[in-house]
DNA sequence: CATGTCACG
DNA sequence: ACGTACGTGACATGA
């Protein structure tokens, strides 16, 4: 699966029945022909001695001919074979034992929060019926939408890709000043979301034999690279409102116990800067100053102590909207502004730092000529619509062959941090545990009396994983759960 | 199972 | 003229 992956992370699947498939031309036995399906499905124990045995001597039969067949290929291309030997291979114990560490829940935190949340939707849900002058189901789209555009006769100023008016949270807000039930609708959907995802749902989720909640982290998902967390996801855990932040408090350490979370800062942009060489970002991250007030700094032709909240909230939405591959309309978007002056921000950002514009002509060139782009260790990325006709589709590539060496390379920095920092945990016994990774976080739970050399040694390994020509900064924070510790 | 929506980096 | 920021996973509805 992880030869497969790292030769190319963009073919959809890389599971052994598909690859079987694809490489050997070889129908493989399904586990569905030999357990059946659905509600009838039986379990492998009860399948008889001779089929079970056909099917599992192919699995192993199979995935050693699909090794002959990728490893060649891999190693001809060493810099692929190095991010799958150093990369990706030592990974995968690192990622096991995480996902058998488990995490810690607060179960009653979690419950106390499910009934708050709960009393708070039911008022909401009285409002909006007396608002709408009728009861309807709030979690459905469709209802809402023939109350808010039909028969309040709202404004549908946004559409879904199916072209039937949305009722998403940008076209509430865009008709909230109208009426009063969107902005109920809003707060329910916030509501809503957070009890169902994550406050009834966590809970459900703990493991009987470990008293703890064990996600499982996929390492072939994301084609740029990063990893998945799944049943439960646990790299979308809410932070952006307080109520959501409030959840966090329920990823508590046991008794004794701390809670350490150590996370990169501006881990992308400084590979901007490290990539595209520009002399202004490596010299702003060099002297250690706030990299979106310099930019605003930059942008707006004045010292860094007059950049005004306003100038700086905008530079900050120009540095991460040119990861992106962002347009000057995304940008007036964005910034509310209109795009004759997103416009004049581009080119005043580009002006200042040409070498990021060359660096992002420079992806788009090379994704046109070679067909992929690469992060800093090699891995590739492969935009197969990179000279599609559909300009949307072209478009659309040429978006992720700027995004994919940045967020590719985070991915292989945070992943060769991963094995450094388990390799040094094996020999500190069970004082302390990597719990989670969150992209550019790693979170640890620690001894109380281990905390300090724990600290030290992560945020070492951590900022020592690649050799940029910018610094990489790491911050630590401690607590009893996991908001405080940040 | 498709769709719409929304949580995260 | 059109669409417009990269990468994910989960939930509820409704066919």
């Amino acid at each position: 699966m992880l030869e497969s992956f790292v030769l190319n992370s963009t073919a959809t699947r890389h599971d052994m029945d598909s690859l079987a498939m694809r490489y050997l031309g070889y129908t493989t036995i399904k586990f569905e022909e030999v357990a059946g399906k659905g509600a009838k499905q039986i379990s492998f124990s009860q399948v008889g001695l001779d089929e079970a045995c056909r099917y599992a001597a192919e699995d192993a039969d199979v995935t050693l001919r699909l090794h002959h067949a990728l490893q060649p290929q891999l190693q001809a291309t060493p810099s692929l074979d190095s991010v799958y030997r150093d990369i990706e291979m030592p990974l995968v114990p690192v990622l096991t034992r995480i996902e058998a560490n488990g995490v810690h829940i607060d179960m009653a935190e979690l419950r106390r929060q499910s009934q708050d949340l709960g009393a708070r939707m039911l008022a909401a849900q009285q409002k909006a019926t007396e608002l709408a002058g009728r009861t309807f189901n709030l979690d459905s789209p469709k209802q809402l939408q023939a109350v808010l555009f039909d028969e309040l006769q709202l404004p549908a100023l946004v559409k879904t890709p199916k072209g039937q008016p949305s009722t998403n949270e940008e076209a509430l807000e865009a008709i909230a000043e109208q009426h009063e039930l969107p902005r109920v609708i809003l707060e329910y959907r916030g509501l809503a979301k957070l009890r169902s995802t994550y406050t009834d749902k966590l809970p459900e989720m703990i493991n009987q034999d470990t008293g703890r909640v064990h996600t499982s982290y996929h390492q072939s998902g994301a084609a740029t690279g990063r990893l998945s967390s799944s049943d439960p996801n646990l790299q979308n855990i809410p932070i952006r409102t307080e109520d959501g932040r409030r959840i966090r408090r329920a990823f508590v350490a046991p008794p004794g116990r701390k809670i350490l979370a150590c996370d990169y800062s501006q881990i992308e942009l400084r590979i901007m800067a490290h990539l595209s060489e520009d002399p202004g970002l490596v010299r702003a991250f060099e002297q250690g100053v706030d990299v979106h007030r310099a930019t605003a700094a930059e942008v707006f032709s004045r010292p860094l102590d007059e950049v005004t909240s306003n100038e700086r909230r905008a530079a900050k939405a120009i540095n991460f909207g040119l990861m992106y591959g962002m347009s000057a309309f995304g940008l007036a978007r964005n910034l509310g502004i209109d795009r004759g002056q997103a416009q004049d921000y581009v080119a005043l950002y580009f002006s200042r730092y040409p070498g990021v514009r060359d660096f992002m002509e420079r992806m788009r060139q090379q994704a046109r000529d070679q067909g992929y782009v690469e992060t800093l260790f090699g891995r590739r990325l492969y935009l197969n619509d990179i000279n599609a006709r559909n300009q949307g589709l072209r478009a659309g590539a040429e978006r992720a062959a700027i995004n994919a060496p940045m967020q590719g390379t985070a991915a292989d920095i945070i992943k060769r941090a991963m094995v450094k920092v388990d390799s040094w945990l094996q020999d500190h016994g069970d004082q302390a545990k990597m719990i989670l990774q969150v992209h550019d976080e790693l979170v640890f739970e620690t001894e109380s009396s281990f905390l300090d050399t724990l600290r030290l040694k992560v945020v070492e390994l951590m900022s020592s994983a690649a050799e940029l020509r910018v610094p990489l900064v790491v911050d630590a924070g401690v607590g009893d759960n996991w908001d405080e510790a940040h």
